[in-house]
RNA sequence: GGCGGCGUAGCUCAGCUGGUCAGAGCGGGGAUCUCAUAAGUCCCAGGUCGGAGGUUCGAGUCCUCCCGCCGCCA
């Protein structure tokens, strides 16, 4: 039997998004206003709605999105940033659709691994947890995740629920005890194959040689699940995604499926199977179950039969393509054996390299997401990978490309246009809009072109198809540049009269096409949104209670005042910018050499 | 070795059931407005759509073979 913890662990070098055991992700307190984090979580939210019981009608089911449980060998890397980033995106969209989302993300906690590397450190293994738990916490922070629920598998309620799905299975008949005897990576934390290993007998992924082990674990009969998944597959088509992975797991079940070991006896870090307190539960029965137990709000009864009463099952499992064997296969199996659902979907994206290459630490070319977001913010990095990176595919990240992509997008295309029309708003109407948006817009064709291409992007973000709706509300920005640039309302405000009141029309059509874009943008870039809502004139309570039918014509007023102009995105500057500029006339880019600037604040 | 898939402008890629399909974004070159974050707008890429055959009135778009990548499996 291979696969195992390593399997959520291993994602080796390039940026598997996701790897690790299965990674799983942290709070976060949205940038915007640190003050809000609390400690329940970071996703706080406006006032709005109340699924209150009382009532008639039963709350609709929620919108339960995850990403994997972390694994806190190690710090969080770009990949599970990544994985989490893109999560994030699709919580915020469907909050906007008026959903009730639980965005679930978390740590994995337990295995041998873990506890050797505590012991390296001279610290207990829950000291040592707390503190890589919580640097994905920060993280999550900086990168303005709010997510709902944070669980760790070393939560006290997370273990109830992982007992009582383990006996479940059992009752089921479904777990059985063998002997085990093979070759076992350390650090993968699973047997591997003679086939799959390289000179002298490595693993591959570790690169170091495996052990002979012998012990009796206890197995998982997932070979009795072989045509409940091929139904389940052939059913539902949708539940791997992208489609093309769909063919991979189909390929994995009707080839034979053997049963997996769900124990250990050697490793003491980890919960205790239940009456074999010899054994601890192996990475599948209990970090998958993080999913589960997730769901439980503190202090309330732990079980599993609570914990799926809270919302399971869930409607997306987002995670790296290294991880959908065990998402697409093991999970639905061991759900069907305990007589729960299974989820709706399974989203397995790509890996993403940095100039072509594989990211690794032997290769001394990680990204440090924490690094992007210093250097560049946080709406850069968030924009710049769910936009360039079409969603499912492999992609790759380069700086120079980071930087012509965000600068052309969201400094140019974007900023630029809010900030010349508050420009001029100031100079002629003392920022002060003339007319409601709607009047304003009576018979002009952008206001037609600006619906129909949101009601696009709403479609794009509802099929997962992040970047294409980045490229949708972009070309909004480019009809508004046109529009203004056709309409040269500078020169209208010079003529005076009729003109200038036409002028006046066009800036408030400008402006509600910004505001707009703002709120379809925000599931991409938050913080951004949130600056630009506040330049015209919005409060940040008002912000946090949009929604997406607030994208709909005619949020702007008469009468209401916007806000002094201020670039809502600086570009960022590179050092082949400032000798261009400096010398004679510039270029449009020229050569960049990396360098950032400073953020620009709301 | 078996089974996906892929190979389209410098780069990243769209092109569903064959006939404006030779495209978009970024980069690059040129022009232009001047309100703006030296941003905007407009024009320009003559790319044998990996190669060779074939089907068809007509093929990036279907078939065969070859070359080169990548994934899964063995």
């Amino acid at each position: 039997m291979a696969a195992g913890r390593a399997f959520l662990r291993a994602a080796p070098s390039s940026l598997a998004a996701g790897a690790g055991r299965f990674a799983f992700a942290c709070p976060t307190a949205l940038p915007l206003t640190a003050a809000a984090a609390a400690a329940t979580g970071p996703h706080r939210r406006g006032r709005g709605r109340c699924y209150c019981s009382a009532s008639d009608a039963p709350p609709p089911p929620p919108y339960v999105l995850t990403t994997p449980l972390y694994y806190v060998n190690a710090p969080p890397h770009m990949g599970s940033a990544y994985t989490t980033i893109a999560a994030d995106a699709i919580a915020r969209f469907q909050r906007l659709l008026d959903k009730r989302v639980v965005f679930i993300t978390g740590t994995d906690e337990h295995g041998e691994k873990i506890a050797t590397s505590a012991e390296a450190c001279g610290r207990n293994p829950k000291d040592h947890c707390d503190t890589i738990s919580n640097s994905y916490k920060m993280l999550w922070a900086d990168l303005d995740i709010e997510y709902d629920k944070f669980i760790r598998t070393t939560d006290r309620k997370h273990e109830a629920v992982v007992n009582d799905f383990y006996s479940r299975v059992l009752d089921s008949g479904d777990i059985y005890r063998a002997d085990y005897e093979g070759l076992y990576c350390v650090s993968c934390e699973e047997y591997k194959d003679e086939k799959e290993l390289g000179e002298n007998k490595c693993c591959p992924v570790h690169l170091k040689p495996c052990v002979p082990r012998k012990e009796d674990n206890y197995f998982f009969a997932l070979s009795k699940y072989q045509h409940q998944l091929e139904d389940l597959l052939t059913k539902n088509p949708n539940f791997v995604r992208p489609s093309h992975r769909l063919n991979e797991v189909q390929g994995w079940v009707k080839s034979g499926l053997r049963d997996f070991s769900i124990s250990r006896a050697s490793v003491e870090w980890g919960i205790p199977v239940p009456n074999d307190t010899k054994q601890t539960i192996y990475v599948w029965f209990d970090a998958l179950l993080g999913y589960i137990s997730a769901l439980l709000d503190d202090g309330e009864k732990a079980s599993l039969q609570q914990a799926v009463e809270r919302g399971w099952p869930a409607s997306l499992h987002l995670i790296g393509k290294d991880i959908l064997r065990f998402h697409a296969v093991y999970w639905p199996a061991m759900l069907m054996s305990a007589g729960i659902s299974v989820p709706d979907a399974v989203f397995g994206h790509g890996f993403l390299t940095k100039d072509g290459m594989k990211m690794g630490k032997s290769l001394g070319n990680t990204l440090e997401p924490k690094d992007l977001v210093n250097r560049f913010g946080v709406d850069s990095v968030r924009y710049f990978f769910l936009r360039e990176v079409e969603f499912g595919n492999d992609g790759d990240y380069s700086e120079e490309r980071f930087i012509n992509i965000v600068n052309a997008h969201l400094a140019n295309t974007i900023g630029n246009l809010l900030n010349r029309t508050l420009g001029l708003l100031k100079k002629n109407c003392k920022s002060t809009l003339a007319f409601d948006s709607i009047a304003a817009a009576d018979g002009i064709s952008l206001k037609d072109n600006v619906e129909n291409l949101v009601d696009k992007a709403k479609d794009q973000f509802e099929n997962l198809l992040l970047s294409s709706a980045c490229e949708t509300l972009m070309e909004i920005g480019n009809l508004g540049n046109l529009y203004i640039d056709e309409q040269a309302p500078w020169s209208c405000f010079k003529q005076g009269g009729e003109s200038a009141e036409k002028a006046a029309k066009d800036l408030v059509i400008i402006l509600e096409t910004m505001r707009i874009i703002a709120i379809a943008l925000s599931p991409i870039t938050p913080s951004l949104s949130l600056r630009i809502y506040t330049q015209l004139g919005f409060t940040e309570d008002q912000f946090r209670t949009l929604r997406w039918e607030d994208t709909k014509w005619g949020g702007l007023k008469a009468g209401q005042v916007m806000m002094e102009p201020k670039p809502v995105f600086a570009r960022i500057e590179t050092e082949t910018d400032e000798k261009d500029q400096s010398s004679s006339k510039a270029t449009k880019g020229g050569k960049k050499k990396a360098r950032s600037q400073g953020l620009v604040e709301a």
